[in-house]
DNA sequence: TTATAATTGTGATGTATGTCACACTCGATT
DNA sequence: AATCGAGTGTGACATACATCACAATTATAA
């Protein structure tokens, strides 16, 4: 399983075996059970994670008691509620298990470590940082042009294998619309 | 004016006098009168932006010929289509100004020659694109909980100065609502 | 000043989407 | 096999919002 970290680090940033382990000593390797809690709304937000083998679900509690998602987090993904995590303060959202799910786990005081004495996981974090504020704004952009309908298929086209994965009431509620208006948008 | 950027950079990370004026050797000082567009669809996109002084707004044009703001930027805020800037492509979308508008102007070369030869630089920008991509989670998250009017009140109360400055069919644009029911909110 | 354009409000009407209710399928559990 | 619950489809109806049209007001420029 090392090796998934060290590819997906490489991917952006070549490092030396020295390097990588000196990483590997600051994150730690979980499992979690479908359904499990990572983070629990109301928590204080310790960390972040790097999905390696699962799916995870970013969502937000509105006080009617419905459910939004705000992020699925597939392999590769690193997801937390990020707001929380660099404030260290308590989360807003839950992180939550949608299938069997292993992760690396990087606390905030390894993750300011690793920023301060590699620069090259300086680099690393602020690629993944701006990379992952295009995808908000890309979103948001969906969200302001397009109907339900619209962003149905500009999902569906940009992750066919979640589909396959995920029950479309969370499709739904990734979406922005209803699950009746969901399956009458696929038909 | 040079202090402007000074303090706005020292508000995150203190500064030596001999950093400063290396940082202030690769950004340009820039002036756009209203209506002038910085940033034009399908252009390069070489440079980002601080906002000195002026409004500016990012906008995307459908294909129908709609506006939408994805990001209005005032005083002290970066701005770009960061999307095409790190990945030194084409403008997906527009930067204009509201108003007459004084920038700090930082090409894409120099933002990463001050990220290489000064960490705290590095520093600087990973905090500024970490804050930038919760700022873009918490908008996403107004669009999945919120109806026009609580999206209305949000954006009122988070900046009431807006409203003074900008047109209401810019706020509507950015509000992802017709000029026509964003009128009929505020009665 | 006068003319012209930009901004805003508001009625009438259409449409997309939400909500509620119910039925059906399918896999898991006992 | 029988039971249960999660996931899904669909009809009937309510509502939020868009669109079109027009008038009134306010800025801008000639």
């Amino acid at each position: 399983m090392k090796e998934k970290l060290k590819e997906h680090i490489e991917n952006l940033i070549p490092l030396t075996d020295e390097e990588f382990s000196f990483i590997l000593s600051h994150v730690s390797f979980e499992k979690y059970k479908k359904n499990d809690f990572i983070i629990q709304e109301g928590e204080n937000v310790k960390n972040c994670y790097l999905v390696v083998n699962g799916l995870l679900k970013l969502v937000y509690d509105d006080k009617n008691g419905k459910q939004h998602i705000v992020s699925f987090a597939m392999e590769d993904w690193w997801e937390s509620d990020f707001s929380a995590y660099f404030s260290q303060t308590k989360a807003k959202m839950s992180l939550q298990c949608i299938e069997d799910t292993i992760v690396y786990s990087l606390s905030f005081q390894n993750y300011q470590k690793l920023s301060a004495e590699l620069p090259k996981m300086k680099q690393f974090f602020l690629e993944k940082s701006n990379s992952g504020h295009s995808a908000s704004q890309n979103r948001i952009l969906s969200f302001l042009t397009s109907n339900a309908k619209e962003r149905y298929e500009q999902l569906l086209k940009q992750y066919p294998l979640l589909f396959q994965r995920v029950p479309k009431t969370l499709l739904a509620s990734y979406l922005g619309v209803s699950r009746e208006t969901l399956s009458r948008l696929s038909s």
